[in-house]
DNA sequence: TTCACTCCATTGTTGAGCAATCTGCTAGCG
DNA sequence: CGCTAGCAGATTGCTCAACAATGGAGTGAA
């Protein structure tokens, strides 16, 4: 046994495939909340058949990203104001439960936020919204895995994929700030200042909510 | 318009079902952990087509009821130490955010806490297991609510049926002291004190987990 | 306008079928 | 005796075609 093959350590169906490809045209903006996902249209799309196609909608679904109703179909989410404020309030406690470790953060684990940092900070200058945001979600994870509790971190990644659905229409202008804010964040972290944190991150969310909130009110009903 | 029928407000095709009645065996013990779910012995039992049984399968796992392993089928989800460790650090994460709104708790909503409360007395009373454990879980799930949002309520009940796996297997013996140290926590909430509530709440759950996870190391590998 | 009805697109579910893969058994080999 | 290769049955992954059930849009009459 010379080499060793360590790749399809997950193998995944064509369902999960589809799941996953949607949800990426989802965070590019290339669907927009209350598109309606035709499963014919879809199997046709992706060359599989409809009965593939229903699974991935499940997935879907039961990841908040679409909703689903009988004889009626599936359709991306609508993120209603009162959403985006459970969102946010949930998204609050998994960050707090993290900066609670800054104490005692390691050197590895302030290296992991920097990366994002920084990519985020160049993304951010070169004018790509999309990676900007993905890094600066990149870096709140990191901020959560501090607190070394994977279900957690489920649950976030689950939370920030929802609030994607609203965040993608947000004019790009609008992310120029993050890099410093992010950088202040940063600041306390490396600083082992948890407290510090702490006053950092409530405003900082408070902030981003209303931002995606106010956003939501002016250009429609909901997102 | 002189009577009208309030009910189907949610109708739900078979594969909802399928996954609730599954979802149900699972909390009364029927089926334990491990056990594998076969889409043909399903589709039989329950009378529908593979397909079907296959969609109620997807909702499971992405519950995190069960797993699934490409060609190798789904199997009820067997809990590992580690992620009782972490469901029980996300539940004191749900059950302290309830807990802070204990200084502004309302009268009505402290019936919501009563209720259950007496409900789950009663029941250890009466020797029914799983009815003691179905009003416990909801006097906790009373007090997840008091943080009013519906996104954490969600995942509150995520993390509860998760951990029903393995509380399903624990000895009925144990739940008898349940219902005294419940009321040491109501009196808190009904004296509208947050510091006390929290102060009660994280040995509480500190204790129910080690006893779960000291249940997991004896009788077995993982439940 | 406002019903009532019809038609059509879409979903819900079925059943059969085949390829891919896993598992356990068996045969052969040292 | 132990070990490996390979065969056979069981199970899953996915497809396809069909039909029933439902919702929505359009049409026409009151």
């Amino acid at each position: 046994m010379a080499t060793l093959k360590p790749i399809e350590l997950h193998r995944t169906g064509a369902a999960d495939l589809i799941a996953q490809a949607l949800r990426e045209q989802l965070i590019d903006g290339e669907l927009r909340s209350g598109d309606p996902l035709r499963e014919a249209d879809l199997a046709e799309v992706f060359d599989v058949s409809r009965n593939t196609v229903r699974e991935a909608l499940r997935l879907l679904t039961s990841d908040g990203l679409a909703v689903h109703e009988v004889h009626r179909g599936v359709a991306v989410k609508s993120l209603t104001v009162d959403e985006v404020r459970d969102l946010y309030g949930l998204r609050e406690l998994c960050e707090l439960a993290g900066a609670l470790h800054a104490e005692t953060i390691e050197d590895a684990d302030l290296a992991l936020l920097r990366t994002p940092l920084d990519l985020s900070a160049s993304a951010v200058a070169a004018g790509e919204g999309r990676d900007a945001m993905t890094h600066d979600l990149a870096f709140h994870r990191a901020i959560v895995a501090l607190a070394r509790n994977r279900r957690l971190d489920g649950v976030f990644v689950g939370v920030l994929a929802e609030l994607r659905l609203g965040l993608a229409l947000l004019e790009p202008s609008s992310l120029e700030q993050w890099p410093a804010r992010n950088e202040q964040l940063y600041a306390r972290f490396a600083a082992r200042d948890a407290a510090g944190a702490r006053d950092q991150l409530v405003p900082y969310l408070a902030r981003s909510r209303d931002e995606l909130i106010g956003h939501l009110t002016t250009t429609g009903r909901d997102a």
